[in-house]
RNA sequence: CGCGGGGUGGAGCAGCCUGGUAGCUCGCAAGGCUCAUAACCUUGAGGUCAACGGUUCAAAUCCGUUCCCCGCAA
């Protein structure tokens, strides 16, 4: 059975070192150009293609994967399957029938639960407790193909955005093994459209902390939007990254106000916010590295009474 | 050469504009107080002020170059 895999970010790796361990026919390994990243714009490409080369596998790095040129290449491999996982381009149904037996994907969601480019992020935010992850048929619509295999795991407390893909990343690359075993004749499932959720590309702005929530809910987006955009607000007109968090629930609010700095401990900011209170434990502030609470209060000179707001 | 902030004892910062004795908070060490403490008091160690070059009687401070870190943008 020859393989096409499309992939490009971290979350794809655990899928394709799965199939190349298992010994599977990778034709080729489709990924996204070098692109200029960064502070000063070097040249950098993407850890798929790190793997594949290493493993001495065809690269493939075309800037629109729907060109006839791609098309063309494509279909000189005569796949039988492809197998898409975070590739960061939207395949044309042309270039979706190129494969013998179907495109599928591995998704990191439950479908029809989080369609979209973040759903593990939206899980935590959401202070979902349980997420999973899918492989589906690919269609023409992003994320509504038929479920072929599903995959549940339990969200821990501690877990953040970066554990969760990581487990999930690898969940999914077990499920992918075990489904291919049988793929030229599996069941395939339509989605329940009266149950799909969105789960659109995150923004910076998404970030943003609006200290009128719940410390549970500031909790959850502190988790939920690493490593970016992370959770933020802005202190003395500066970016204020907050990297770590604790709960204060039974915190006795008396006069202070949301985002009001209500203590300042030996390692930690204690914050009012719209029901109970949170613990700055780790953050970031603009051109700074990152520090703990206790550097920070250090150097800072921070005083009981200050507001952390949510605008510069 | 995308835009911007920064590099000062172990950590975090002030000082720089307007050159002239190295400062603050914390940590560390010793001593004191205390039933006791992450508290309090006293004392102390620890710095090529990122690097190189220039201006000057004199440079952390002004000028030039390089290296490194961070925020934004993509």
């Amino acid at each position: 059975m020859k393989i096409v895999f499309f992939g490009s970010s971290h979350f794809a790796l655990p899928a394709l070192e799965g199939l190349i361990k298992s010994g599977f026919n990778i034709v080729c390994v489709v990924t996204q150009p070098d692109k200029q990243k960064g502070r000063h714009l070097h040249i950098s490409s993407t850890d798929v293609k790190t793997l594949a080369d290493n493993a001495g596998l065809a690269v493939f790095q075309p800037q629109d994967i729907n060109s006839d040129d791609s098309v063309r290449y494509l279909k000189a491999t005569a796949a039988d399957l492809f197998v898409i996982v975070a590739y960061g381009q939207i395949l044309s149904e042309e270039v979706l029938e190129l494969s013998k037996i179907m495109p599928i994907n591995i998704h990191a969601s439950l479908l029809p639960r989080y369609r979209g480019a973040a759903p593990i992020n939206y899980a935590l935010i959401n202070g979902d407790k349980v997420t999973g992850v899918t492989i589906m048929k690919v269609s023409r619509k992003m994320d509504c193909g038929p479920v072929i295999s599903q995959k549940e795991l339990q969200i821990n407390e501690e877990d953040t955005a970066i554990s969760l893909e990581r487990s999930l990343s690898q969940l999914g690359a077990e499920l992918l093994l075990e489904t291919l075993k049988n793929i030229k004749n599996v069941k395939l499932f339509p989605q329940d459209e009266l149950k799909a959720t969105l789960a659109p590309k995150l923004r910076k702005s998404d970030g943003l902390i609006d200290w009128e929530k719940s410390a549970g809910e500031i909790y959850d987006l502190v988790r939920g939007t690493l490593p970016w955009p992370g959770a933020f607000c802005y202190y003395k007109s500066k970016l204020l990254k907050i990297y770590s968090v604790e709960k204060f629930m039974l915190f006795n609010k008396k006069n202070f106000s949301c985002g009001e700095i209500a203590e300042i401990l030996k390692d930690g900011i204690v914050v009012a916010v719209g029901k109970g209170a949170v613990i700055i434990k780790q953050m970031q502030i603009e051109g700074k590295r990152k520090m703990t609470a206790a550097e920070f209060i250090a150097g800072h000179k921070v005083n009981i009474g200050e507001i952390f707001l949510s605008k510069k």
